[in-house]
RNA sequence: UGGGGCAUGGUGCAAUGGCAGCACACCAGACUUUGGAUCUGUGGAUCUUGGUUCGAAUCCAGGUGCCCCAGCCA
C-alpha cells in the first residue's frame, strides 16, 4: 500500500512554534542544521533534517546549513563537501545566503568574549585540565572557586589578548565563564569558553590560536542569523541554562530551544564516533559502505530518498527515548521500488537446466512485463533457448510438503517460458551437488499459459544459458548481530557484535542479457529475489549489483517454523 | 543520597476530561504466471497506588522504573 508522507501531522515541537507565533514571541520561523564536519550524516542525522527543515518549510520560513566547526582538531572539508551531498540527495535547500560556519562569526565571538570579560563576568584561568575537574565537584558535591576566578579585569583583558595573540602553549590556560560552582547543574559551574589551540583550521587557517567552546559559539551563531527555534538531541537539554545566560549577559536576540529524542535502529549504531571506528578499522569499506546506516551507505545501497523520508515521517518526534526497528526502513523501501524498479531476471545461484525436447540451436524471444504495478513501463523481449538456468533452491531432489517448485517427475512454470517437466538430474557424488537437471517443455505452453487450465503451482525464474550476462551480486545483511548493539557487556565492544555474515559477495550469477548496459544507481527488481542497484563499482565488462532489500519470502517462513 | 528528562499493544507515534486509534511486526485467510504486490480478518497497550470528576491515558499527590549530565568534544 502506498501512503503520502504525512507532514501534516502534528507533534510537540509544531505545537511549540505554533503557540509562539500566537502569542507574538516570534513573527517568523527560522531554524538551522548544524553538523559539525568531522564525519559522514546518517540516518540519525535525515532525522535531524527533516525536522529543522520541515519545520522552517511548515511555516514559511528558511533553515540554515551551518557547520558547528569550532574544533580544527577533528574537522576536514572531506567532511563539508560529503554533508552538502548528503543534504542534496535527500531534497532539501538551504537557506540562500549558502552554507554558513560557526567560523564566520570567530572575530564575533571573540568581541563577545572580551564583553563578558569587561562585565566580570569571565576570568582566564591557569589551572589545569585535571585541575579544573577537580575542582569542578561531583554530580552530589558543589565544585571550588579556582584560585585564579578573582583576576582584576584589566589582567583578564590582558592574558585574553594575548592569548588569542599565540602567546601561551596549548593546555596553559583557557578562558572560564564567571557563573555559580556550586550550581545543581553542572555546565553552569564556570563553564570553559576558550581553549588555547595551535591546530590550523579548514577555513581559517592559522589565524586563530585560540577556538570557542561549542557552548560559547552555538548560541550566539543562532542569534546573530535570527534563528527562532533551535531544534536539537535532549542531550542539550542542560546547557540550555547556559546559553540563556550568555545570550542575557550578551544581549543578544533570544532564540529558543527545544529538545528532540534522538534515533535509534535496532541492529544498528548511530554514533559518529563508532562509524568512524568502523571506517579507520577497515571494518568496511568507507562511509560509504552499502552496510553502513549513513545516507551515502544507503544510497550507494540503492535505498531511495524518498523511502527514507518517509521513514522519518512514519517514526515521529517525541522525547522519549526509542528504538525503531529497522523493518519499518525496509517496509519503505520496499514499498518505494515496489512501484519504480524494473522487473528482471537473475539467477544468484545457477544450475544448468537441459530442456531435452527443445531443438537445438532453436532460439525464441519471451514477451516479459517490466513492472506490473505500473503498465507504462512497457514490456522486453527475454530469449529462450534450449540450455538454461536456474537458481538451485528453486529444485530440490526430495521436496517437502508445500513446495512448489522443480522436483523429479514435476512441473513448474517458467516466467514468461514454458511449463516444464523433471525427468532426470545429475548429482556430484563428491559434494553431493546437483550439477544439471534435465527436463522436458510443454510445447502448447509458450508464455507459461497452460491451454487445457492445468494448474502449475510454482512458478520460477530462469535466463538462457548461451544469452545470459554473468555479474557479481552482493547480498547484505544487518551489519549487528545485536537488536541493540549499543548495549553491550562488560569488557566488551559494539565490535563483538558485528555481523560476519553482512556481507556475501557472489560471483559468477547470471544475469538475463537487458542489463548490459546497465549504469552505476540504476535500480532493479530480481524477480522473486529482491531489489538490486548496480554498483558504483558495476561497468559493461563487470557487473556488480548490490542487494538493497530482499523480496519478503513467504517460503522462508514457512520452512522456518518447521 | 545533586540536577535535568521520559513512561500508551512486540516497536514507534496519536488520542489535549467523553467509545484508546494508525503504521510496522505478528497470526489466519483470499487472490496470484514473482511463495512479490494487493485484499480481508484476528489477537494484543495506558508503569503503580490513591485522589478530583457523571466520566481520567489526559488533572492532582505519592511511589516505581528507565535515560542524560562531572571534555580544554559537539
Amino acid at each position: 500500500m502506498t501512503v503520502e508522507p504525512t507532514t501534516e501531522s502534528t507533534n510537540f515541537i509544531r505545537e511549540a512554534i505554533e503557540e509562539d507565533l500566537q502569542t507574538g514571541r516570534f513573527t517568523y520561523v527560522q531554524t538551522r542544521f548544524p553538523p559539525e564536519p568531522n564525519g559522514y550524516l546518517h540516518i540519525g542525522h535525515a532525522k535531524a533534517l527533516c525536522i529543522d527543515f520541515g519545520m522552517a518549510e511548515a511555516f514559511g520560513g528558511v533553515c540554515n546549513l551551518r557547520y558547528d566547526d569550532t574544533n580544527p582538531v577533528k574537522e576536514d572539508v572531506e567532511f563539508v563537501d560529503a554533508i552538502q551531498e548528503d543534504i542534496q540527495w535527500l531534497g532539501f535547500k538551504w537557506g540562500e545566503q549558502g552554507p554558513l560556519y560557526a567560523s564566520d562569526y570567530f572575530e564575533q565571538v571573540y568581541q563577545m568574549a572580551l564583553q563578558l570579560i569587561v562585565k566580570g563576568k569571565a576570568y582566564v584561568d591557569d589551572l589545569s585540565a585535571d585541575q579544573i575537574r577537580e575542582y569542578r565537584g561531583t554530580l552530589t558535591e558543589p565544585g571550588r572557586e579556582s584560585p585564579f576566578r578573582n583576576r582584576s579585569i584589566e589582567e583578564n583583558l590582558d592574558l585574553f589578548r594575548r592569548m588569542r595573540a599565540g602567546e601561551f602553549e596549548e593546555g596553559s590556560r583557557v578562558l572560564r565563564a564567571k557563573i555559580d560552582m556550586a550550581s545543581s547543574n553542572i555546565n553552569m559551574r564556570d563553564p570553559t569558553m576558550y581553549r588555547i589551540l595551535k591546530t590550523p583550521h579548514h577555513r581559517t587557517g592559522s589565524e586563530w590560536p585560540i577556538y570557542p567552546m561549542y557552548d560559547f559559539a552555538h548560541g550566539q551563531s543562532d542569534s546573530v542569523e535570527g534563528v527562532t527555534h533551535s531544534l536539537c538531541d535532549l542531550a542539550y537539554e542542560d546547557h540550555r541554562p547556559l546559553y540563556e545566560w550568555f545570550l542575557e549577559e550578551l544581549g543578544l536576540f533570544k532564540t529558543r530551544q527545544i529538545e528532540f529524542a534522538r534515533l535509534n535502529m535496532t541492529y544498528t549504531i548511530l554514533s559518529k564516533r563508532f562509524l568512524k571506528q568502523l571506517v579507520d578499522g577497515a571494518y568496511v569499506s568507507g562511509w560509504d559502505d552499502p552496510r553502513m546506516p549513513t545516507l551515502c551507505g544507503m544510497r550507494r545501497r540503492g535505498y531511495p530518498a524518498k523511502a527514507v523520508r518517509r521513514f522519518i515521517d512514519t517514526i515521529g518526534v517525541a522525547k522519549k527515548e526509542n528504538l525503531i526497528e529497522i523493518e519499518l526502513l525496509e517496509h519503505l523501501v520496499r514499498d518505494e521500488l515496489n512501484l519504480s524498479a524494473k522487473r528482471v531476471l537473475g539467477v544468484l545461484d545457477p544450475v544448468k537446466v537441459i530442456i531435452t525436447n527443445y531443438p537445438e540451436g532453436q532460439v525464441e524471444e519471451m514477451e516479459a512485463i517490466n513492472n506490473p504495478e505500473d503498465p507504462s513501463a512497457g514490456n522486453r523481449k527475454v530469449p529462450f533457448s534450449r540450455e538454461i538456468f536456474i537458481d538451485a533452491e528453486d529444485f530440490r531432489e526430495e521436496p517437502p510438503p508445500k513446495y512448489f517448485r522443480l522436483a523429479p517427475g514435476r512441473e513448474v512454470r517458467l516466467r514468461y517460458g514454458y511449463i516444464i517437466r523433471c525427468i532426470d538430474f545429475v548429482k556430484d557424488p563428491v559434494s553431493g551437488n546437483i550439477t544439471e537437471i534435465h527436463c522436458t517443455y510443454d510445447p502448447e505452453t509458450k508464455g507459461g499459459y497452460a491451454p487445457d487450465g492445468r494448474k502449475v503451482q510454482g512458478t520460477i525464474h530462469w535466463v538462457s544459458a548461451h544469452h545470459a550476462l554473468d555479474a557479481e551480486i552482493r547480498i547484505y545483511d544487518h551489519l549487528f548481530t545485536e537488536p541493540n548493539p549499543n548495549k553491550v557487556e562488560e569488557g566488551k565492544s559494539f565490535l563483538d557484535h558485528l555481523n560476519p555474515e553482512a556481507l556475501k559477495v557472489l560471483h559468477g550469477c547470471k544475469v538475463e542479457p537487458s542489463l548490459a548496459f546497465t549504469q552505476p544507481g540504476e535500480t532493479f527488481q530480481f524477480e522473486r529475489k529482491g531489489f538490486f542497484c548496480a554498483d558504483l563499482d558495476s561497468t559493461a565488462g563487470h557487473l556488480v549489483f548490490n542487494q538493497t532489500v530482499s523480496l519478503r519470502d513467504g517460503w522462508a517462513k514457512i520452512e522456518q517454523k518447521k
